[in-house]
RNA sequence: GCGCGGGUGUCGGAGCGGUCAAACGAGCUAGGCUUAGGACCUAGUAGCUUAGUGCUUACGCAGGUUCAAAUCCUGUCCCGCGCACCA
């Protein structure tokens, strides 16, 4: 039994020593420079970040057989606040994270005490960094990478980060960049923007920007403050409401007064506005009073509600009872109850006045859409807190893309509510009634306890893509680059679209700083979008020990843009001449990268981020030049996720199946672009069925020698094996390739030994060409059975075989499946018949005529398709009858019309040629004739390649 | 809501105007090989019918275009993903 582990082992320690992977500038070869986003540090790896490694791998190890100098490199991204996360996770404490960091390095390390050690070293984010590379470089070797390591790095390192802040001064320099307001999520406590990943359940829960609208209602020197998602509805605004229980604040709000809730004032002073307490005022003071529409000269009362809560928006709140559940409901619990108005001292019959009004009509509701949703879903109470909510969630959702002003609403009157939304928006700032005010979509806390609100920076650093010209060079670009599948070309246009302004800096995370501003840090999406340009220079940087000093803006316009001259730079940076045009050289052979595969999502940010980051910074000729996409993978059916444990690790998948088996199942299972689904129990299967091709191919590596076939039809069809195998590589279809290699061609050798004829001659043929074929997908076992064969060096730089087109045979191939259809339609019969043994089988082949008007109606069948007219063109006085039947069932069924129309000699031969090997299949005689000499009335049947059969 | 992708047998999935109940794989059934097999090999696997290679039926649903549609068009239902400051 071979020890598959060890042959993977053996090849992974003989590639790494013999440096086959290591690959220079190589003048006599096309170069091909192929590529995958860098993995982002955070533990251990898994099957969902081995697909798109060993999808380039296999295919740019077909590249590297048909003779390319194929680069491969790869690097690792530790920009953001994730690592930055982990690290403050465990220096406060973190129990989760602590426990899940431990776990994660006991897959590496044994000794308990020495874990604990490590994951407390992990207080420093470098510490991470630097014990998980190793381990990630080790796992991604064992799926059997043909990587260059030697041109590694991670964006926090020095060259990566000039590299940026070179990046940085080019946009810069073209007025790419530019400075604004703008809302963030912020930590009260940290003073500090945050992210998903800083806020208390931000990743399962997570907290969105809401942008509401502020209607400021004048009461008497001051202006009652509410917030709104519904601006559209201020024309059925009847009251407002104000929580009886608390106290709101009087506040000087850039000048103004505003009456909102003192959190609301707190708040405000984040959003870029002046506040200044001036003092309280109690809700319960405010009952019974009102406020001046903003619409109309009339007034709205103010009535009490205690669902106004202080903490949200402005603790006031709006009452639109035509179209707002909860105002429908609150105002009816006071219409109903002459007590509860008395309580508040209030005058029931005023109250009982309010009307709701008619303001909107939507495909789901009639104008009085709170009422309706109401009595749909049963709500009777202000106490169906739920309830009241999906109802709301409801209706707005239902009227904000059908629902349309009515006559009641002014000169919205006729529009959508979309539309008017954002005309009243407009209108009433202009007029200085309203102002935007940003709150968060859940109350939330950031990791340390402190609220999370919504803050405003006011110089926060944008990317502007819709800068002057960017687009359209970005839209050439992408014009001239293959996109595969070229489906998603269509989504990069619509992106492209809509792409604005981005942020691209942030207050805090790993990364490197604005180089004119330093207290940002450039985020970790805009910090890694032409780094692939460090992969042809990298391992010369090191090896000419450039300093980051030397890494000025000049070195690399030099370097990438050839701007300068050589002797200066040397002099001004202090390296030799003959170095720098080293570097510059390596630069100019390798970039631009031929291909980058990525994941499908990347589409709308990384990948338009990156061409847009290529044509800002470099010229035409190094643009890209392909991108392809692969699926997303999940595992068991499901998302891969912890709390499922349905994680695979690299790890798992080296100690259960090996490298050869997964790469087999990834390519195998499902095409490139789509989804691929891992299981487990079907993995195992792929695992056999490749073992047991190794044992085919070494079996026959023991009997082989270079010799003639005569069978045609198998060489025929290995040879357009071959051919397909090799335009499905070129197209990146690894899975049809995948099924030529494990499946057709291991089919294609088992019917071919079967026959146990010229087998070293086959064993021979086939090996020479099934290794190399097979060194893509599975290339430890290639290189084992490579050497088995006694071939010299390596079969993963050995050669792709070449098809030979002259020896595809169509007629041999089809030859033998009329041998075999015929030997099926006997057993048939003989199955029909019910006899145990046959004595006899006659073939009658078709009259000699037929095979004429077959060959003829196969012409002429080719550009007609009316029955009627084909019969006129092939008919034939003599066999009229029989060619008024045989058209018509001929253009209903085309299966009947034979591939490739032999004659009558032909077939005949053909048949006598198989006679001995007919009769030995069927062990009985087998007799053949021509319809001609033939008295049975089956003979009439007989068809070109379908003769009559006759059993006995 | 907008954008994109997808709905085919027991399952994974091919096919994307014209040779086929539907590639290839898996599962299942029977047989073989074998000490054994969860290894491997052979055959079968929609239904009906038959001394035959025939018929009927499927490609989410409903229509349409065509001599011809899973494949093109229209409508409709369902599912997945993305909608930005997050890697």
């Amino acid at each position: 039994m071979v020890d598959f582990k060890a042959v993977q082992d053996k090849w992974q320690k003989k590639w790494k020593e013999e440096k086959v992977f290591e690959v220079d500038i190589d003048p006599k070869k096309e170069k091909f420079f192929i590529n995958t986003p860098y993995p982002y540090i955070s533990g251990s790896l898994h099957i969902g970040h081995a697909r798109a490694v060993t999808e380039v791998d296999v295919y740019s190890r077909f590249i590297r057989l048909q003779g390319k100098n194929v680069l491969f490199p790869m690097a690792f991204h530790i920009s953001g606040t994730p690592v930055l996360g982990i690290s403050l996770g465990i220096q406060n404490g973190d129990e989760k994270k602590i426990a899940q960091y431990k776990e994660y390095v006991r897959a590496y390390v044994s000794n308990e005490k020495e874990v604990e050690k490590i994951v407390q070293s992990f207080v420093e984010p470098w510490n991470i960094v630097n014990f998980f590379i190793p381990k990630m470089k080790e796992e991604y070797s064992s799926l059997g990478l043909g990587v260059d390591w030697r041109r590694s790095f991670t964006s926090g390192d020095v060259e990566h980060q000039k590299l940026v802040e070179w990046q940085f001064h080019k946009y810069k320099e073209k007025g790419y960049l530019m400075q604004g307001k703008y809302p963030v999520l912020y930590s009260k406590t940290l003073k500090n923007a945050v992210g998903e990943d800083d806020i208390s359940d931000g990743d399962t829960n997570p907290v969105e920007k809401k942008e509401f609208t502020l209607m400021k209602f004048p009461f008497g020197d001051a202006f009652l403050v509410i917030a709104t998602l519904r601006p559209d509805t201020m024309f059925g605004q009847t009251n407002l409401w104000v929580n009886p229980d608390i106290s709101y604040v009087k506040a000087k709000v850039n000048g103004e007064k505003w009456i909102v809730s003192r959190q609301c004032a707190e708040k405000l002073s984040f959003q870029d506005k002046k506040v200044e307490i001036i003092e309280e005022v109690s809700g319960k003071s405010l009952l019974g009073k009102s406020c001046k529409a903003l619409h109309k000269n009339s007034e709205l009362l103010i009535l009490p509600y205690k669902g106004c809560k202080p903490e949200i928006a402005t603790g006031l709140v709006i009452s639109v009872p035509s179209n707002a559940p909860y105002d429908y409901m609150a105002l009816k619990e006071l219409q109903d109850s002459a007590q509860l108005c008395q309580k508040y001292g209030l005058d029931h019959t005023k109250i009982k006045q309010i009307q709701a009004i008619s303001i909107i009509e939507s495909e789901g509701f009639s104008s009085e859409a709170a009422k309706e949703i109401c009595a749909r879903m049963k709500i009777t109470s202000l106490q169906q807190e739920k309830l009241l909510e999906e109802a709301t969630k409801e209706i707005y959702k239902i009227e904000f893309h059908t629902g349309k002003l009515l006559s009641t609403c002014g000169k919205y009157a006729g529009k959508s509510v979309q539309h008017a939304q954002q005309m009243i928006i407009e209108d009433l700032k202009k007029e200085k009634k309203a102002d935007i005010f940003y709150e968060t979509s859940r109350p939330a806390v950031s990791r340390d306890g402190g609220e999370v609100i919504v803050a405003i920076m006011d110089n926060q650093w944008f990317l502007d893509f819709n800068a002057k010209g960017w687009k359209k060079e970005a839209s050439q670009s992408l014009k001239s680059m293959e996109i595969v599948p070229n489906k998603y070309r269509k989504q990069f246009e619509d992106v492209f679209e809509w792409l604005d302004k981005r942020p691209c800096a942030r207050l805090r995370g790993i990364g490197t700083q604005l180089p004119f501003d330093t207290k940002w840090v450039i985020e970790s999406l805009s910090d890694s979008t032409i780094y692939m340009s460090l992969y042809p220079i990298q391992e010369r940087l090191k090896k000419y020990k450039v300093t980051g000093e030397q890494l000025t803006p000049e070195f690399f316009d030099f370097v990438f843009l050839g701007k300068g001259k050589v002797a200066d730079l040397s002099k001004k940076l202090g390296l030799k001449s003959s170095e720098l045009q080293d570097i510059k050289d390596n630069f100019d052979y390798w970039y631009p990268f031929d291909q980058r595969h990525t994941f499908q999502p990347h589409l709308a940010n990384h990948l338009s981020f990156m061409i847009f980051a290529h044509t800002a910074c470099f010229p035409k000729e190094k643009q890209p030049k392909k991108i392809s996409f692969h699926g997303l993978i999940i595992s068991e059916g499901m998302k891969m996720s912890k709390s499922k444990g349905n994680v695979v690790t690299l790890m798992d998948l080296n100690k259960s199946y090996g490298a050869d088996a997964f790469r087999a199942f990834l390519c195998n299972s499902t095409s490139v672009d789509a989804m691929m689904n891992w299981q487990s129990s079907e993995v195992e299967k792929t695992k056999k069925h490749v073992e047991n091709i190794f044992t085919v191919v070494e079996e026959m590596t023991k009997n082989e020698r270079e010799g003639t076939i005569s069978n045609k039809a198998f060489v025929s069809r290995v040879e357009g094996l071959i051919k397909r195998a090799t335009l499905s590589l070129e197209e990146m279809n690894l899975r049809d390739y995948s099924n030529v290699v494990l499946f057709d061609l291991l089919r294609e050798y088992q019917r071919v030994a079967r026959l146990g004829k010229d087998l070293p001659a086959i064993h021979y043929y086939l090996s020479t060409r099934w290794v190399p074929m097979l060194t893509p997908l599975c290339p430890h076992y290639a290189e084992e059975l490579w050497a088995l064969s006694k071939n010299k060096g390596f079969v993963s730089t050995a050669s792709w075989p070449k098809y030979n087109e002259k020896l595809i045979d169509e007629k041999a191939e089809f030859v033998e499946e009329t041998i075999e259809s015929f030997v099926d339609d006997v057993r048939e019969i003989q199955k029909l018949v019910k006899k145990e043994k046959l004595s006899k089988v006659v073939v009658i082949l078709a009259p000699s005529w037929k095979y004429t008007f077959m060959k003829e109606f196969k012409k002429e069948f080719a550009k007609e398709r009316d029955i009627g007219v084909l019969l006129k063109k092939v008919m034939d006085k003599e066999h009229a009858k029989e060619i008024t039947a045989l058209v018509p069932s001929l253009v209903k069924n085309t299966s009947k019309i034979p591939f490739v129309v032999l004659t009558q000699k032909e077939e005949e031969a053909v048949f006598k040629e198989y006679k001995a090997q007919l009769e030995k299949k069927l062990s009985c005689t087998v007799e053949i004739v021509c319809a001609e000499k033939s008295a049975e009335a089956k003979a009439q049947q007989a068809l070109p390649s379908k003769p009559a059969i006759l059993v006995q």
